[in-house]
DNA sequence: CTTAACCTTGACGTTGAGGTAAATCATCGC
DNA sequence: GCGATGATTTACCTCAACGTCAAGGTTAAG
């Protein structure tokens, strides 16, 4: 909380960020980082002299999309691993594509990227249809359960005027 | 493999599982079962004098239950029990739903199952968005990729028809 | 009755995804 | 140059979600 080291350490382009901003940034520790790291699913940052990390913005943005694929889909970290390491496929395509480089070999590259995109599209669509299923189960549900609620607000009223005893009929499909 | 025994143990109305069976039609292990039984994922089943297991059918749609959820959506066991608790209230609301019981219990009840359902639902809508966010982004990408494609193929037929060389202008975003 | 194939409980092992602690080095403000 | 704060590594700890013996009881076939 003291000493605020400037965002950039080197006063040099990019603002370059320490382990310790981005963590807060992203809201897992250093230690989180570091193990990432470890596991490959973000390259070695570059360092300063004294060994201290330095991140980029871009470093940032995959720790975010790293938190996602976990928290939102379950996804372990070695199959998010695969999935980073096919999106570091693409953005080298994407270094790499000039005019310079042979025709045939720009082809195979992007070819190999859609195949590789198409395969993490496949893997999202799964997710989405069973989770589909799952709400539209709910819905159902819940329709039965309104209906249900309903009856026995519709009972109440019915009970409020005439003290008579009355029997429900309300037994639906869950 | 041997000896099979048959799937009705004790030759009364339903037809029980014995762990094997159930391990296989649902293809977790024994051990597996046994530990959902211990965490409170899965209700003691009745036993025989043995002390052997028998399952019923509804267990099988649970472990389905729990298998879906876990694998699909990425919820822990700890969650999923909450869920399996949750359904749990379903279950028995239905169960008592008798007409004789007095209407403001079965309204209270009928609010909490409606309460229950409709957290679940939520959980599964921003799974769902969070999805179809990452279903689009990918849809994008892979139409920049095919048109990458689709000029890398054009110029290579111009290409092959002069042997001039060419400078390829295919920049775009990814 | 024996035996193979199942089942039981229990205890320890493993893997994934980190947390925590300790000892040392680096930087910054002064 | 000093001290506080923060970074680095190394090493061990934890929790979840099972796997894997171990030691023995149960059941059906022959």
């Amino acid at each position: 909380m003291a000493h605020k080291r400037a965002a950039t350490a080197t006063n040099s382009e990019d603002p370059y960020l320490q382990i310790g901003e981005v963590a807060e940034r992203t809201s897992v520790t250093q230690r989180t980082l570091r193990f990432y790291e470890e596991k490959g699913l973000l390259k070695p940052p570059t360092r300063m002299e004294g060994g201290f990390r330095l991140y980029s913005e871009v470093d940032i943005q995959r720790v975010e999309q790293i938190k996602r694929l976990q928290q939102l889909l379950g996804f372990t970290l070695a199959e998010i691993k695969e999935m980073v390491e096919a999106e570091e496929v693409k953005m080298q395509l994407r270094a790499e594509y000039r005019p310079e480089a042979a025709l045939s070999q720009k082809k195979t590259q992007v070819l190999r990227a859609i195949e590789v995109t198409e395969q993490q599209y496949g893997l999202i669509r799964q997710k989405v249809d069973a989770l589909a299923e799952m709400q539209s189960k709910l819905e159902e549900r819940l329709a039965t359960f309104r209906g249900w609620l309903d009856q026995i607000e519709e009972q109440q009223k019915r009970e409020a005027k005439t003290k008579k005893e009355t029997k429900v009929r309300t037994k639906a499909k869950v």
